[in-house]
DNA sequence: CGGCTAAATAACCGTATGGTGAACTAGCCG
DNA sequence: CGGCTAGTTCACCATACGGTTATTTAGCCG
């Protein structure tokens, strides 16, 4: 599927581009403009153009006018919104994982009370 | 760019896809068979299986091998690092954020004087 | 062994992506 | 006005990606 209207999908692909993160990283210290950020890459104008849409079509950083140049801003909203996806799954896991571990804790625990018969062994 | 040996890109690039987050998410209750993974999806074998490979490869799931069933595991960890590297930035823009705040109180001192206001967002 | 099931691989297809150079738009300045 | 600077859009290319069907490998069971 064209992955249009998936804000989360559009987020991480901005942000598997190597190039695309190291715009976000450098706006995350304040807002540049195009030729700010296309300064450091050995790539052509139209190139980081090309990669400013993709992260503005994420939401992921804003541009507006001033004389002629256009400063980028990043929208750090986007990027919690993408955290809290990861952090809700890294949380499910957690939990998960707790009760696994409770559950062994109970299983191993010698058979003093009337819970479950442990046989271990 | 073969986007290899970047992790940190095949990890964004794996989350990119709403299949493969579904993948992500639904492990992270629980190890799974591909069949198991693959049931909720109208989509081949085959096109879970890539999916799979995209994860393994980006390091988010390993598979272990248990008679003819391959159950996937959710490899936290890799989240963990994608999450910093988000979490790093959020920080720097925050902070970079309260170093603005703080200017701005600064200049904007009693008496307000014709200094061009700034308005970020 | 043969056959069943789980899963991977191969070959292929349409579209998206990342990049280029060339041409265009937008706004300042002399 | 003309020209310089900032940036976008266009046309195009190669390759990657998501998906398919068909085939193949791997391991259990009768």
């Amino acid at each position: 599927m064209t992955m249009v209207e998936d804000r989360l999908g559009a987020t991480f692909t901005a942000l598997a581009d190597p190039t695309r993160r190291a715009i976000v990283a450098r706006l995350a210290a304040g807002d540049a403009t195009v030729n700010e950020l296309a300064a450091p890459f050995d790539m052509t104008l139209p190139g980081i153009s090309k990669h400013l849409k993709v992260l503005e079509r994420s939401g992921l950083i804003s541009r507006s006018r001033q004389a002629q140049f256009r400063p980028c801003h990043l929208e750090v909203q986007v990027l919690d919104s993408a955290m809290e996806w990861i952090d809700q799954n890294r949380r499910a896991w957690s939990e998960r994982f707790d009760k696994l571990d409770a559950h062994l804790r109970e299983i191993q625990r010698p058979a003093s009370r009337s819970r479950k018969a442990t046989s271990h062994g």
